[in-house]
DNA sequence: GCCGTGGTCAACCGTCCGGTTGAACAATCC
DNA sequence: GGATTGTTCAACCGGACGGTTGACCACGGC
């Protein structure tokens, strides 16, 4: 899977990820330390970082024989942009719809109601 | 996978679903106007809509025969809520780092100086 | 009523994903 | 040097995923 995008937003399909992400805002820890609160093996959590990691969410250093995580905000903005984007628009289609009905005299009335 | 926010990450992780997103956003349309561009079948891209549908990112009316999907922009908001926490979160923690380091006199230079 | 069109359901297939276990590697402690 | 601690690599397993084909359902047009 090559492109960027599709990367971060798999990344943080996970809860287990997202959860991870969440703990490394507050502070950079360690793979062991992010393993504890969980009930799988450090290598389960090991290849959970390998993907925050390839996503760019995440980086990792080298002090001792430690690997302290960190997490990397930037990338954060490539979705928001995506997102933000869409939105914008689906919205902005939105307010245009709802002109049109308001103004729209009752000569067009549909016969059945919109189901939910 | 039963919650919201996976869901709604899962189902944008695919090129294909961002794709079709990002034409619901300009306006809506049946399956099989969103299918033409694409190289799948119509059951496949209908598979895709059922994804997207289900974290309600989209919605199906009926029409006649058709069923013309529709943009909800709403469950955007459940994401950028997520990310933005996170990522200021995250700049906060850069931002005092790097007070810490300007005010830092070279007074402290024993070699480790994480005291708690 | 019957045909054609738009759409979904069901079964199947290959691949990816999250998890495991077991071994290996890297750096520190003694 | 050898034991210990922290982390990753490799192989494997079951389940989910994206895709296919084929059958089926729900309409509107004649």
């Amino acid at each position: 899977m090559a492109d960027p995008l599709s990367r971060v937003f798999s990344a943080l399909a996970d809860p287990t990820r997202r959860d991870i992400v969440a703990r490394l805002a507050v502070a950079d820890a360690t793979v062991n330390e992010l393993a504890a609160p969980y009930d799988v093996t450090v290598q389960a959590v090991s290849k959970h970082l390998k993907v925050l990691e390839d996503a760019g969410l995440v980086s990792r250093s080298r002090e001792a024989q430690r690997r302290p995580v960190h997490l990397e905000a930037e990338v954060f903005d490539l979705m928001t942009k995506w997102i933000e984007r869409y939105r914008r628009q689906a919205e902005e289609r939105y307010r245009r719809l709802d002109d049109v009905l308001r103004d729209m005299p009752d000569a067009v009335l549909p016969q059945e109601g919109t189901a939910s």
